[in-house]
DNA sequence: CACAGTACGCTATAACATAACATCAGCATA
DNA sequence: TATGCTGATGTTATGTTATAGCGTACTGTG
């Protein structure tokens, strides 16, 4: 699922307006960050970040990068995959962190994002008896995807 | 939660009893580095056991650590929390791998497990429709715990 | 014993992340 | 214009987590 430029770029269009919104800036090198994350298309790691940003600006540290990702996680404009330690563009641009459920293709590394309120509601109901004050759920389910099931005949027996 | 060395010494006797069944041998370091895990009471890093576990034996390398724990996770004996990139002991021995989820107090660090079915049919019921075959879902919540929001009043209208 | 399979020792390095401090840009105001 | 505040960025160094790769030793089986 790779993004047209013309998507991409209506969609930092987009981030540009919500930051703009709330008062927080999407200076240059956080645009070119979530430019990067989107242009993947698939989780990318801070490193491969680093890198591509290094090949368009000659710069960059590892802390340059880290800097824009934790911008644009407290905006709501990416999502972290913990179990990939890496980063996806989110795909709902409200512009605001929200609960999230990622399906992890283990074979073709794609990622799918969902927003599922029963998952959510079930997760309240372990917390709220326990008098837990939730901040944020992380839902990752790793598996195979349907493509690669009927590509190579997996077990479809899930656990 | 430290557990008292009675319990500890019969968790890890049942968890030998459970590996021999199936032919996994829970050998010398696979038991130290349990024991450890155990004992902790809390998340621990893979280096942090690497510590104790050279205090106790004088050796060891990352490898011998990390080979332990995978290990045990196959096992089914403990958890790795993605989140917090740390291990806890699995509080069912059941001995198998099982789907889990964890209450991550950001306050005091504290780590609840649960094993609520709800949660699982509301993941299966997302990735289901899809043809996602779910191999392993990690949900994993952050937030604070009752004793913490006891403590020094936090807000409460969790989200 | 010979063999196969598994576990372990060890070196090195990869991959991910942050601390700490200096500098600079933008903006409000005396 | 000068001053000072705030937030963003540059830079160095280091901390933390994880694995590759290869050789050796142990363990059970025929």
């Amino acid at each position: 699922m790779i993004a047209t430029s013309a998507d991409l770029e209506e969609r930092l269009v987009r981030a540009e307006t919500a930051c703009a919104q709330r008062g927080a800036r999407l200076t240059e090198i956080r645009r070119t960050v979530l430019e990067l994350v989107l242009q993947a298309g698939e989780p990318i790691g801070a490193y491969a970040l680093l890198d591509r940003l290094r090949d368009r600006t000659g710069q960059g540290k590892p802390p340059t990068v880290y800097r824009a990702l934790d911008f644009l996680l407290a905006q709501g404009l990416i999502h972290r995959v913990e179990r990939l330690n890496a980063f996806v563009g989110c795909h709902d641009e409200a512009g605001h962190p929200h609960p999230v459920q990622f399906l992890i293709c283990g074979e073709c590394g794609s990622v799918s994002e969902f927003e599922d309120v029963a998952v959510g509601l079930a997760i309240s109901n372990i917390a709220q008896p326990k008098g837990f004050v939730i901040r944020q759920a992380f839902v990752e389910v790793e598996g195979v995807c349907a493509e690669c099931v009927g590509a190579s005949g997996h077990d479809t027996s899930g656990v």
